[in-house]
RNA sequence: GGUCCCAUCGUCUAGUGGCCUAGGACGUGGCCCUCUCAAGGCUGAAACACGGGUUCGAGUCCCGUUGGGACCA
């Protein structure tokens, strides 16, 4: 009964796969998913002034970065040109299109024109009925829109639309300089590639009557259409530059991990009542186009970067100290070609995976971990490393020499007692030996951070933090 | 300019005529936990754009207005 399900994700390679390609390629994956269906990914570069091949890379190595696996593909389109060719002179015979000689030039002065007296700019079809060629003139080809009737989108997402077929211009299929036009490739790519449903940003949604009629007339049945609502910037215009990062890759650089933003993303026009973390089991098994809404959304990192801290600490720590490598590198904290003991990193990443946002927040964390020395931070330093700390530090450092174990319990009980001596809070010591420890005023518990440092690297600073009070 | 689409807290959204005194999440205020920072728990403020209908009853259906967006060049 129902036919095999076939998707595409059809970006054009001018410029980074950005967040709203990116929702547009996942609701295609999604629906291949759920539904067993194919997934297929075509580089639209008809355009090959603008396309290049570095785009094309970084479009594969976005939806890799993703994890959108696609089925066939990629597939490119000006390997197809001549399949393009035949399939205009096919409609060209068959009367459903014609050469159009008018320039572009005149095309302007006339939408001028119209314009000037308050009408709406159409083109007239004046080529319509030419019998002979024009000598010398390289024409451009039309379809042949109906002039009468209207024809009906019936939308997966936005329902039913109706469009007057006297809005339809007679639409130019191929340029005269030989290059079809992005409706017309569209349309047979579809058909060739047996596309069952498209599903694209409503951005396309005034293209598709148009490309009806471009079905109909080279005799295919029309899939089904899905249009998704845009992501829009906070100022409610289309997500540009301005609204800081839109490459899919910006955010693999700032840390996020790829299942936040696959998760943020679907949560933009779509939904399962109340639930807002899936993992990609889930969001296979319920996606269905029935709960993506018809409303435009505005992209909020916000939401993105508590959705990344959620990840963050439920990716297990083993697979986190692999994912932090590459930061801690570029981050400085670490040589390229440097080992660290995987235990003690998972210890390490341990305390600090419910601290961290991103992972380059905790590449920065695991630095006072790491370095051989700690960087003070001066307000922290002067706050806390102070006459008044000095002999508690002295006290914990000889305290910690003449202990032979060096046990969360140990440590308690080491710091109990100095703390009582003293008459102070466990924050009166707890800080000092905190800012001795890591620089800065702000850190997993002081035992947890004790034990990940070690002893001998715990004395060394304590006695550095020392001697810096002079 | 024409055509098309859209409209629930600041943001993402639940809601498919009575379950709505409009629910959840991010963010935000307060409190708790506490060696700091987080995480976590509790709690507060915060929305049906407006105006007409239809209906016993409308956030939910219809019409209009307003506002936003897209496409056509």
């Amino acid at each position: 009964m129902t036919e095999k399900v076939r998707v595409r994700f059809a970006p054009s390679p001018t410029g980074f796969l950005h967040i709203g390609g990116a929702r547009t390629a996942l609701f295609n994956w999604l629906y291949a998913k759920h539904n067993s269906g194919t997934f297929i990914l075509r580089i639209e570069d008809t355009d090959r002034t603008r396309s290049t091949d570095e785009y094309i890379e970084a479009i594969i190595e976005g939806m890799k970065w993703l994890g959108l696996d696609w089925d066939e593909g990629p597939f490119r389109q000006t390997d197809r040109f001549d399949v393009y060719r035949n399939y205009i002179d096919r409609l060209v015979r068959e009367g459903k299109a014609y050469y159009c000689y008018c320039s572009a030039e005149d095309l302007e002065e006339r939408r001028k024109l119209a314009m000037a007296l308050g009408k709406t700019p159409t083109y007239d079809g004046r080529g319509r009925n030419l019998k002979e060629p024009i000598p010398g003139e390289i024409p451009a080809v039309r379809f042949k829109m109906p002039q009468e009737g209207h024809t009906v989108v019936d939308d997966l997402i936005m329902g039913t639309i109706e469009f007057e077929n006297t809005q339809l211009d007679d639409l130019i299929i191929m340029r005269s300089d030989g290059t079809p036009t992005y409706n017309f490739t569209v349309v047979v790519d579809d058909v060739d590639m047996k596309i069952t449903h498209v599903i694209r940003g409503d951005d396309h949604l005034n293209n598709t009557p148009k490309q009806i009629h471009i079905y109909r007339a080279l005799g295919y049945k029309t899939p089904l259409f899905a249009h998704l609502p845009m992501i829009l910037g906070s100022d409610k215009t289309r997500l540009s530059k301005r609204h800081g990062a839109t490459s899919v890759m910006a955010y693999y650089e700032m840390g996020y991990l790829p299942d936040a933003l696959v998760n943020y993303l679907v949560r933009l026009g779509w939904s399962h009542g109340d639930k807002e973390v899936f993992t990609r089991e889930e969001l296979t098994g319920y996606f269905s186009f029935e709960n993506v809404g018809k409303a435009a959304s505005i992209f909020n990192p916000e939401k993105l970067l508590w959705l990344n801290s959620q990840y963050i600490i439920h990716t297990p720590t083993e697979i986190l100290a692999e994912l932090v490598m590459p930061f801690l590198v570029k981050e400085n904290i670490i040589s390229e070609d440097q080992d660290l003991d995987k235990e003690w990193l998972c210890k390490a990443i341990n305390t600090l995976k419910e601290r961290s946002k991103t992972l380059v927040e905790l590449a920065n964390s695991l630095r006072y971990y790491i370095a051989e020395e700690v960087t003070f931070n001066e307000k922290a330093k002067e706050k806390f490393l102070n006459e008044k700390s000095r002999d508690l530090l002295a006290e914990l450092k000889s305290g910690l020499e003449s202990s032979p174990e060096f046990s969360h319990q140990e440590l308690e009980k080491i710091f109990k007692s100095i703390v009582e001596k003293h008459g102070v809070k466990l924050k009166d010591l707890a800080q000092p030996v905190r800012v001795a420890l890591t620089g800065g005023t702000e850190s997993p518990g002081i035992f947890e951070v004790l034990d990940v440092i070690g002893k001998e690297k715990t004395i060394r600073r304590l006695e550095y933090a020392i001697k810096a009070i002079g």
